[in-house]
DNA sequence: CATCAATCTGAACGCCGTTAAGATCGAGGC
DNA sequence: GCCTCGATCTTAACGGCGTTCAGATTGATG
């Protein structure tokens, strides 16, 4: 307030760090605008120059943290190889492990998803797609099969990772955790090559993150 | 305020009805206690009598829905003949549904879920769990596939709940979502009944409905 | 009919998100 | 080197929120 200057500079990154690491803290509605720019050293309505409502820095965060969980899957896919069933494995494994070390976090997102993400970032069905995608080419799963078989993947990964950063399924160990995780992803792809192939004109559901304008203010 | 008797005599659950009817026009966070009290005729201290907090008021009605989705799905799974697949088809169809029909409670139990239900009605798990029971039985899933098969059904058929009650996820009719929580439901159950049985000692998924006292002013 | 606990009211507290008017600063043109 | 100008931040205020507390009203008990 006195020995900080006038133009803080990093405002906008500056107010995301402490909602985030507040979130952290005291669990998702833990904290107000107020409470952040007091620890930010701001006045309460200087970050109204940043974001144009309280309700516009939480879908910034949820979309700074749906950026960063891209590139992270992104990685341990690849890292897995990528081309095989591993790849999809460790794409479940990797987003049921993010939902357990950063539960707040995860939680928020949960609750105030933006649909689009960063664009900067793959989105998480993205990565998931490529892999599924690149298992049809290596043989892994037969094409007929993969028209919406991304949405079924995605469904069980997210459906785990929801009811367990909600406390609903409780597992005692991380280890357990991704047990679970790689036999829900396992148990999915032999389902989906086993399963009759949806027939011709099936409808395929869409996924949110289609490219658009995002003003930086909201 | 006048005409009313001092003495409303439901308020408790006129309280619950009213903040559930302002979830379905406005959305989750679209109400307060004080609008709530207003639209029931009644002072915004009264409510204290009822619930400890505001809080707890969105536990109970989140405890009251989930009842009623435990219910309707058992009764769900009963009509479908419930022994075979159809059962649980019949789970992931009417859990989707759920969602579908009402998307403004269903997200409120998402992002408001408590973890034990109200103990008259059965636990959606529950149901869940006791289809695949039967369907063991009559020989629809091998016996050592079903520890933990529970967990797999649930986390698929949850996480497309939620992906299509927080909009990430897209399809343009019913129909087309109805068929994809059936395709999520028939490929998992093949891919259970296909995939390596869990080893022994294999750490099996809790559910947070165990039974517990609750207190009604909670 | 008196008592008493349960229920509800009215007024107040502090915190919240948000807005408006003005102070402070840094950068670009003279 | 100064001046302007727009961006950034402050101070002060508004109404609404959840919550508390002292007291009014009521139906049930005996």
């Amino acid at each position: 307030m006195a020995d900080r200057p006038y133009h803080h500079g990093e405002l906008r990154t500056a107010l995301l760090d402490t909602a985030e690491a507040l979130i952290r803290e005291r669990g998702v509605d833990g904290w107000s605008l107020r409470e952040v720019s007091v620890r930010v050293g701001v006045s309460p309505s200087a970050a109204y120059h940043h974001f144009a409502s309280r309700d516009a820095l939480v879908q910034a965060l949820s979309r700074r943290v749906l950026a960063r969980l891209g590139e992270r899957l992104g990685d341990e896919v690849e890292r897995a190889g990528g081309d095989g069933v591993e790849g999809v494995v460790a794409f479940g494994r990797g987003y049921v492990r993010w939902a357990l070390e950063d539960p707040a976090v995860a939680r928020h997102w949960l609750a105030y998803n933006a649909g689009g993400g960063d664009r900067t970032a793959p989105h998480p069905h993205r990565v998931l797609a490529a892999a599924l995608d690149r298992l049809v080419e290596t043989g892994g799963l037969p094409a007929e099969a993969r028209p919406g078989a991304d949405f079924v993947v995605w469904a069980a990964v997210h459906g785990l990772a929801a009811l367990l950063v909600d406390g609903l399924v409780h597992l005692d160990t991380p280890e357990a955790v991704y047990a679970q995780a790689e036999r829900v992803v396992r148990a999915t792809l032999i389902g989906l090559s086993r399963q009759a192939p949806p027939p011709q004109g099936w409808p395929t559901p869409r996924s949110a993150y289609t490219e658009r304008a995002v003003d930086p203010r909201r």
